[in-house]
DNA sequence: CTTGACAGCTAATTTGAATTAGCCTATAAT
DNA sequence: ATTATAGGCTAATTCAAATTAGCTGTCAAG
């Protein structure tokens, strides 16, 4: 009776690996363990099957981007001028937002789809650089921001601070992306990153 | 006569925008000025066109090899223990590098079908990091490296200042082949990172 | 001048993938 | 019990795109 979501999820795995257009809806079937024209009782093209799984990702936005911000640490609440946000606990932030991204099948999956039809229209790239450029960034931006006034890092330009903590990690992860082996070393790199980060901007250095 | 190279280049084109799957030999030959039939005088399927864009790139791989690592400036050679690098030199060697990556035709179409193909196959997803992830890093790491050795830097772990140097110029890059009307936006982050990365790491501030 | 090979064309041919038609079964509501 | 609907299947159908066949004109070498 989920065989309309079974559906997506499979159809989703393969766009994801091998591209829409890669894709036939034979495997779809076979996937979800239905012949191809059987597809049809559930969605009307194989077109139909991508904007569904678009509209899908459209409604779990909020969620997402619940997991992306907080993700684990809830910095954004207590941070005021008191909490000190040790080294530590932006290592575990960072490392925290980068497994997660990595690791959690529906948001890799969507976002390796992305990947390959980013240049396909201008929807799907204004929604690759919401999701994986810009969300990030204001989020982050705010954050270090508030570090700044609370005394807690040095004042520098906070836009700056969000993408020179950001970009690593987002490159680290496309990188795992293609190379899924090369995790551990990208973790260790990912986090000398964050520690040198913060002994850069951090107050009692200066 | 040059058909066959006139042939790499739209076919390079039409793949950077649209994929591989997507493009059709009538579009090629369209492009080229020919009809689709003739594009087989000269290559013995659309395979093997893809395969030749591929070739005539692992040539010129030397050719861009030497543009990322030297580009304008050149920092490498004279980078002593005397001779300065002053803040402005490493802007302009980052905005070189991002100008070059994002405007030159060839290398940006280049990247833009790596891009849409990374996860075809072991060997595009190869080329891929050695080419946007590994070679940049592993260059400017020994840069820095010797920036730090030279005393011109404080003391930290190069490879990490080279993630750090080298990631937003990539996130920046990849947000400008989605969104070109974006550059200037871009330009200017990145010019900011740079001269705060310099601020944070110059030896004069500690 | 004539021959052969190069590079183009039009008109098939092949292939393969998406979609439709039409049939069958189970099950749930009337 | 009957019937309608949901969801599956096999067997067409359609369609588009890659590739092949086979013809033609040009031009350089003999």
């Amino acid at each position: 009776m989920n065989t309309k979501k079974r559906i997506l999820d499979a159809a989703l795995k393969l766009f994801s690996e091998k591209g829409y257009g890669n894709v036939y809806v034979g495997e779809i079937g076979e996937a979800v363990g239905i012949k191809a024209p059987s597809l049809y009782k559930h969605y009307k093209s194989k077109q139909d099957i991508f904007n569904a799984i678009l509209d899908e990702m459209k409604n779990n936005y909020d969620k997402q981007a619940m997991a992306l911000n907080m993700n684990g640490s809830d910095v954004n609440i207590d941070v005021g001028i008191f909490s000190a946000v040790s080294e530590d606990e932006l290592v575990k932030m960072g490392i925290g937002l980068f497994s997660y991204f990595l690791h959690d099948e529906y948001v890799c999956r969507f976002r390796k789809m992305l990947t390959l039809e980013q240049f396909h229209d201008s929807e799907l790239s204004q929604l690759y650089t919401k999701q994986y450029v810009d969300q990030p960034l204001s989020y982050q931006s705010a954050m270090f921001s508030m570090l700044c006034a609370g005394g807690l890092l040095r004042q520098e330009d906070a836009e700056v601070m969000a993408l020179q903590f950001y970009a690593p990690l987002y490159m680290l992860l496309t990188l795992c992306d293609r190379h899924p082996e090369r995790e551990e070393e990208a973790l260790k790199l990912l986090e000398q990153h964050i520690r040198q980060f913060n002994g850069a901007y951090s107050r009692s250095l200066s």
